[in-house]
DNA sequence: CACATCCATAGCCATATAGCTATATGTGGA
DNA sequence: TCCACATATAGCTATATGGCTATGGATGTG
């Protein structure tokens, strides 16, 4: 029950979508579907070397994948890595609604 | 349409949850509610002075909120900060959906 | 085979930052 | 007033990492 991703995993999620040059390439992988290095390189502002370095952080936090084609490689984007950080964040907020559901509780028994 | 919260206030709140430590301050606020300096730092496994710097950071991100008394600080989360993490995934999701009903499209036009 | 292309890796540097201790600031109590 | 307490700030250091260039390894092409 629960606890299905390990908090090592959130952790590696949370550390690898925290930089907004490889947020975006993930992003850009989201929207256009599977590219190569080449293609996301050009308009990443940054070098091939550090796209790669980028998918590479990225492909170690599960957040996406790489197929070899000849000389290319396609990346695509991997939805479900994500996982980990909408089930924290509504976790959090799962205990804000607690809060209330315990608030309207007492306001119920102060009703009596 | 879209776009209630700039890039930059995502940016902050990516970067911001990165830090384990610092998450972990903000789970405990979720979780147990209004809580002082003093008592955060015990458990925390770092020193007073880290703790409210890594407070500092959460209230710069909107993420929590403090409330003076006497000598004590209260610190609270704010959930509704988290609202820009989950739109964002959301979001990403979405063009994965969207993915989805093109393929549903392409084999139904196929069938005919 | 020689060469070009695509990507990954190595090695380097500059910067950001998480941690520390020491101290300042502000508040309550004797 | 004097001291104790709670928190914030200042100043420092070590480390992590995002960027670069140079190069290696693998795969096409003439």
């Amino acid at each position: 029950m629960g606890m299905v991703y390990m908090a090592n995993t959130r952790d590696e999620v949370f550390r690898t979508l925290a930089d907004p040059t490889r947020r975006a390439i993930f992003e850009r992988l989201c929207r256009e579907g599977e590219r190569t290095v080449g293609v996301l390189t050009a308009g990443a502002g940054v070098s091939q070397p550090v796209v790669s370095k980028h998918l590479a952080s990225l492909k170690r936090a599960g957040l996406v994948r790489g197929r070899h084609e000849g000389r290319q490689t396609h990346y695509s984007a991997e939805y479900a890595a994500l996982a980990p950080l909408v089930d924290w964040a509504h976790e959090m907020t799962g205990f804000w609604e607690k809060k209330f559901d315990a608030l309207e509780d007492l306001l119920n028994r102060m009703d009596q």
